[in-house]
DNA sequence: GGGCCCGCAGGG
DNA sequence: CCCTGCGGGCCC
């Protein structure tokens, strides 16, 4: 086994020597140390498993395998100490990890305490411990409070945003703690840090919820997910220039307005949090936040606007975090067959997309928004990918003259969210807010206020937003379905090829596009809500969720029923152990002490992967036996070539029957291609990487016309040129001149 | 890091 | 059908 190292003091990754950032690395839930997620021969595959993530060196000391060589025997010691801690099932998790740090730091390892009376009051007394360390650690240097939008100095000091950027509006250029000097880049453009919004978060509402009922329970899912390489299981896909949308999971119509709440969302039950992260704008619409794969705006003008992005494509934009002034798209020269450009070349007007967003002004509706990493003047855009940042309403808009001198249309958005924006570390949402002062307005052309009271707005009694007046029914026909969005034309090989059965969610389109086509199967029955996975010895508690009973029984592992409780020599009554769902809060400590499987509920499970295992093998029959390592790159689960509705001229015989051939080249070196090293023996979750070679993506095999542009002509040969990779593979001889790009068929290559 | 290119998706 | 578009990979 090849050696795998750690990241050292400076964060440093040992094995490549590169610095990760805070969402590439993953803490081993023994040791705490951080590893960097690439160099990892194997990656965990699933939240949980992140969070149970246990190092190389952990894990094989465990084993007993192959001890790691450079764990020595005071490490080995270490980690029995560790494990202690783990195994005592008295302790909270927030407890145990408490104590692992308070191991690693050279402290020694609490004993187990019996858990018993003043259990409430030790924990309490831990939480504002928490804090309190927190406190020590970060405090703003300024203001003595922990940081608001905090931001980090890369010599490590934590300040307010709004300190910070006084600071440096003083003309001071070193760190107000060290007086390192802070690096010009980061005292112009200081980005949130948002891991330390999460610890600040999390500690807040450790405190609060060991009190009382969890008020954001929501965050502790949704801060789950950040971290755009195990958020889900596909909404990883490496996003490729001209490639397909992958599917959708979420079930809104297109043109839904608002937050996607859970009832849409038949994968995660969630719907779209909050903080959700991203790679690519390809997989942020695979959850609907916003569909358009290049445009800012999704909107329609005689209907409204449900989504825009925030990416630094208009220089004009002014981004406030729960406020920021918006421009709309259009006045530029796209010929050539440009997507984009830089330069305005004409005025912006109040026309399709510009004027949808002026009709959610008027109306009051919600419109999502997107930010993504690219936009660089903002201090709140993440860091990577792009992230849901939740509803703002449009409260004006405008035309001004812009930077470039040509007229362009401006928007007034302000949040109006009932889930905290991602860079605060409030436990609320928004509240109705002042708008603020925006000087531009002065110049203000066909300036256009809301007239009518908002469609979307606060409600005092209730203290949150929600549709006042019911939303404009939806016009769309066709609802994405996460099951019937495919369509039975699609290979079944080809389906396959990106699902792993593992997953419930997979597993049910699969089962729904070609085992049940006419029945109406949902996800919640047969995933279980913590693994994920397909249920085993399923579980359905009384408000209706279903574990699998391993999960469940891990979820309150060895939590008693009921507390005895005394004060010196009196007994008072035993308390009951409040015990909630993991997916609401329902109490289950009654319900678990005689929790039966659902044996109907397992016996259905049961027949249907009989039927799945029936489909699977007559499938491994056409498909000519091929289904034994899962190497990465393997290709014989190509598809059929063309599924293009649009394209009228059924041309697919111009679409050759030839693969590309890979024969792992192992891209350069700057890419790996393949992670997964050695395939194990169970199936890897490799659809991250595997599809991921440039060649191997599918396309749509007609290449349409060639853009008409005015002046396309100008941009080079007459006749469509091709682009430069098939031209590359076409020199190596690997894809006939005729045929554009790789076009992959059930055949293999002759 | 800037420019070029182009399949896809959606509006109208 | 035609037009537009705050992508993203890749080459220079």
């Amino acid at each position: 086994m090849a050696t795998q190292l750690p990241c050292d003091g400076d964060g440093k990754c040992m094995k490549c020597g590169k610095k990760p950032l805070e969402e590439e690395k993953i803490l081993c839930k023994m040791c705490v140390a951080p590893w960097h997620v690439e160099c990892l021969l194997t990656r965990p595959e699933s939240m949980e498993s992140v969070v149970q993530w246990e190092c190389p060196d952990c894990s094989d000391l465990a084993g007993g395998e192959s001890a790691a060589p450079m764990v020595s025997g005071a490490a080995g010691e270490l980690i029995a100490a560790i494990r202690a801690i783990e195994a005592d099932s008295t302790l909270s998790e927030q407890e145990k990890a408490r104590r692992r740090q308070q191991l690693m730091s050279g402290g020694s390892a609490v004993s187990g305490g019996g858990g018993g009376a003043e259990e409430r009051e030790e924990k309490a007394k831990d939480d504002n411990e928490i804090l309190a360390i927190l406190g020590e650690n970060m405090k703003c240097s300024f203001c003595m409070q922990l940081p608001d939008r905090p931001v980090t100095t890369p010599c490590g000091h934590n300040f307010c945003l709004k300190c910070f950027e006084k600071w440096v509006g003083q003309g001071k250029k070193t760190c107000a703690k060290c007086r390192e000097l802070i690096p010009a880049k980061m005292a112009s453009q200081p980005r949130i840090n948002s891991s330390l919004v999460f610890a600040i978060r999390m500690a807040r509402t450790s405190k609060t919820t060991s009190v009382d009922a969890p008020r954001v329970i929501q965050y502790v899912h949704n801060e789950d997910l950040p971290d755009t390489a195990f958020t889900t299981e596909r909404a990883v896909r490496a996003g490729k220039a001209n490639a397909k949308s992958g599917r959708i999971f979420v079930t809104i119509p297109h043109d839904h307005l608002g937050p996607i709440t859970p009832e849409y969302d038949p994968v995660r039950k969630m719907g779209v949090l909050v903080g959700d992260c991203w790679e690519d704008r390809l997989a942020c619409r695979q959850w609907g936040a916003h569909f358009p794969h290049v445009s800012g705006i999704a909107g329609q003008s005689d209907y409204g606007a449900q989504s825009v992005v925030l990416s630094g494509g208009y220089e004009d934009d002014e981004d406030h975090g729960e406020w920021f002034l918006y421009t709309g798209s259009g006045g530029r020269d796209l010929s050539g067959n440009k997507r984009t450009n830089k330069q305005q070349s004409s005025d912006q007007k109040f026309t399709s997309a510009n004027q949808a967003l002026r009709l959610s002004c008027k109306k009051g509706y919600p419109v999502r928004v997107i930010r993504s990493h690219k936009e660089k003047r903002s201090n709140y855009a993440p860091e990577t990918g792009v992230r849901y940042d939740g509803v703002y309403r449009i409260e004006k808009c405008w035309r001004k003259k812009g930077i470039q001198g040509f007229v362009v249309c401006r928007y007034l958005f302000v949040r109006c969210d009932n889930s905290p924006a991602p860079w605060t570390s409030d436990e609320r949402g928004d509240r109705p807010r002042a708008l603020p002062d925006v000087p531009e307005l002065k110049k203000a052309i066909d300036l256009t206020e809301r007239k009518e009271s908002p469609h979307w707005d606060f409600d005092e009694k209730e203290g949150s937003w929600k549709w006042k007046k019911p939303p404009p029914p939806s016009r769309s026909a066709k609802e994405k379905g996460a099951g019937k969005a495919r369509s039975r034309k699609d290979s079944k090989a080809k389906i396959l090829k990106g699902l792993f059965m593992n997953w419930a969610a997979d597993w049910v389109l699969y089962l729904s596009t070609f085992c049940f086509p006419n029945e109406e199967l949902h996800f919640a029955e047969f995933s279980c809500l913590l693994c994920r996975k397909v249920l085993t010895l399923p579980i359905t508690t009384p408000c209706a969720h279903n574990f699998c009973k391993s999960c469940l029984d891990g979820a309150f592992g060895g939590q008693k029923f009921v507390r005895e409780r005394h004060t010196g020599g009196r007994f008072l009554r035993t308390q009951k152990n409040v015990m909630k769902c993991p997916a609401c809060t329902m109490d289950l400590s009654e319900f678990l002490q005689n929790a039966q499987v659902n044996r109907e509920l397992m016996g259905a499970i049961e027949s249907l992967m009989r039927k799945f295992e029936e489909e699977q093998k007559a499938m491994d029959g056409d498909e000519e036996e091929n289904s034994g390592a899962p190497a990465p790159n393997d290709d014989e689960y190509a598809a059929a070539a063309s599924e293009d509705e649009e394209n009228t001229m059924s041309d697919s015989e111009e679409t050759e029957s030839k693969s590309v051939k890979s024969e792992n080249e192992t891209g350069k070196p700057g890419k790996p291609n393949t992670v997964n090293g050695d395939g194990g023996d169970k199936l890897e979750h490799s659809n991250t990487e595997n599809g991921d070679g440039g060649d191997k993506m599918e396309l749509s095999a007609a290449t349409k016309r060639g853009r008409k542009r005015k002046n396309a002509a100008a941009s080079g040969a007459g006749e469509r040129t091709r682009g430069r990779k098939a031209q590359r593979a076409a020199d190596e001889g690997d894809v006939s001149p005729s045929s554009p790009l790789s076009v992959r068929s059930d055949n293999e290559p002759e």
